[in-house]
DNA sequence: TATTAGCACTCTTGGCTTCTGAGTGCCAAA
DNA sequence: TTTGGCACTCAGAAGCCAAGAGTGCTAATA
């Protein structure tokens, strides 16, 4: 074994280390634990060098060293293995999902709270990118004088409503004629494609009064806009008070300040998986510092992709210290992530 | 001023300094800062009473007293006096509250949010109790084959929906039949009658054979079952990790933990409204001890009730410690009521 | 009887010191 | 390049002490 795949050897099993013990490791220990063919003096050469190269670090001079950043960046993209479930792991979570859900919201509630629970993090899931999916059906129905429904029904069978407020006296005729014009020319449209003018245009040759029809057809606008709407979940903050890296309680407080912000964190999730270079499959991990969220510089992000059909997807992971037993978290997520492609498959097939 | 009277404005003293302070109350501080007309050590006889009777008591012999649950009951009751909010006070919450909202749901969502950031604590509001509420209209709208959208209206205007599973080979102009005919003869009945029974009946007349009647009955029943599903929000949980009465993490972590429960905090919610003896615009407090759930034996509850229409009424209320100025609570728990009572009426209005 | 001054006693809190142990860096030898 | 050895560092625990806020009790007083 070279000097360089010692020393690199050496960071894995500090950051395994000190991912188990949360205790800055040390020479001695790291040659107890691990059968390193060679003396503490030796590992003590090869943990200044580390330094050196900034991959661990000293929280005071007479302490053990615990991984930076970078030092977990690269345990992430090049030491680490990631390894299966076992059955057991694999049946916990399964028991964990209600496989009798209907709806995509639902299931993806359950599934971040299975997330959750196994992971004893905090786990984050975003609704499906609807933005580039299109309009199947578009009714408006009439709930009472004033008031309609719009449901839109989107690319793989996705279902959105919003209630609006129509003129008073539109009768429910003309409420259907408005309904059914707009359907027929924006059948088939990604929502994103579809403006105000669209709108306008589609409704031309009916005979509605344009005072009457301006509203409804801007409500429905509105209600088109909504549905691409991304939202969060986060589930288990609480989790995070247990865990010994947030024992100081200004971390807490800010980590679950920031966290309680959850369109800012959605937004952030949005904004990396813009820069996703990989494929659907691929992880996303963001570790420390390149957090852009104030409070959670301890913390890393780990997220990927589920898919809803072929062109609707989401985001599902988690957030977590930056010590957590990385291997294991994206094994969970990935199961957690299969559940949750194969149920979508199971309710639009 | 009697020597009741007297020991019951010393209580009244002990509470409001200790809400202020969170520090233990001694005689002394207690003359320095309110004016008794008498010594210290007469307020030493006043507090040893106080503290035979169980309203006050001791964290340890040589600290000064803290309220007992007994005592903030004591306070709550009979002591307290609730004065109006300022102007700026109202301006700031009207302020919080989004106007242009139309749905009750997110209305709720929003008044919550503004009511934790005003209050610093946890807010919390229930979905609106819709079991006895009535059916005003029903409709089953095919989505795809298999798959149908069931839209209810209840009354006042509140909107739920369910997406269900259907027979893949059901025609739209079958499920339209069966539609019709139960909206028919379920117009006007409140969910809490409804059951299977009563939805078979409503078809007896349609010619669809009863294999694939029956699923779709079922799956309509669950719909409306689920129409009077309570939800709550809780938001603002992080506040409480700036109380100084949360500082020890093991508080902090049991409350975060009961909280995460939401299903548990709902059904004590409503257990509690079942027990309410006063009209609906009056306060439940549950103080400490009192409250039935693990991790809260530190806090208080506040809740009362907002209305949409005559008949249907939800709960809207903050979590806090004990030690919380139950006065000015109580005054903003209530002009948020009154701003979601306003604006439900201006929605429906 | 109600109130008060005085006093001895209690207990927490915060500051200080000391001690211990794990860990480091470096040097000289292998 | 590796190793044993050694002096040095520093956080954290433990122990100690003094200060301060508060109490209960007693005896005197209105």
């Amino acid at each position: 074994m070279s000097v360089e795949d010692r020393k690199m050897k050496v960071l894995q099993a500090i950051v395994d280390d000190y991912v188990t013990t949360n205790e800055p490791v040390g020479s001695k220990s790291l040659i107890e634990r691990h059968n390193f063919p060679v003396s503490s003096a030796t590992l003590r050469n090869d943990m200044a060098e580390l330094e050196k190269m900034g991959l661990i670090e000293k929280p005071h001079t007479s302490a053990g060293r615990i991984p930076s950043d970078r030092g977990y960046r690269e345990y992430v993209d090049s030491l680490m293995t990631v390894d299966q479930l076992t059955e057991a792991e694999r049946e916990d979570i399964s028991k964990r999902i209600d496989t009798t859900i209907f709806e995509a919201r639902d299931l993806l509630k359950n599934a971040s709270a299975a997330l959750s629970e196994t992971t004893g993090l905090v786990s984050l899931v975003m609704t499906p990118r609807l933005a580039g999916s299109s309009l199947l059906q578009l009714k408006i129905l009439m709930i009472e004088p004033g008031k309609a429904l719009v449901v839109m029904v989107l690319s793989a069978g996705v279902v959105k409503d919003k209630v609006v407020r129509i003129p008073n006296f539109l009768t429910p005729e003309q409420l259907k004629e408005i309904s059914d014009s707009v359907e027929k020319s924006l059948n088939g449209k990604p929502l994103d494609e579809i403006t105000l003018v669209t709108l306008a245009t589609s409704v031309k040759e009916t005979k509605i009064p344009d005072s009457l029809l301006n509203q409804v057809l801007y409500e429905t606008y509105t209600a088109i806009k909504q549905a691409d709407k991304l939202d969060v979940f986060l589930e288990g903050e609480h989790n995070m008070l247990k865990l010994p890296d947030f024992s100081e309680l200004k971390r807490a407080q800010s980590l679950l300040g920031t966290l309680s912000h959850d369109g800012m964190v959605a937004g952030y999730v949005n904004e990396i998986e813009k820069e996703k270079t990989g494929g659907d499959d691929t992880y996303m991990i963001r570790i420390g510092q390149e957090i852009a969220l104030e409070g959670l510089e301890d913390c890393s992000f780990i997220t990927t992709t589920y898919k809803i059909g072929d062109t609707i997807s989401g985001n599902i992971g988690v957030i977590g210290p930056k010590r957590m037993d990385y291997s294991k978290v994206i094994s969970q997520i990935d199961f957690v992530r299969y559940k949750i492609n194969e149920q979508i498959k199971n309710i639009n097939g």
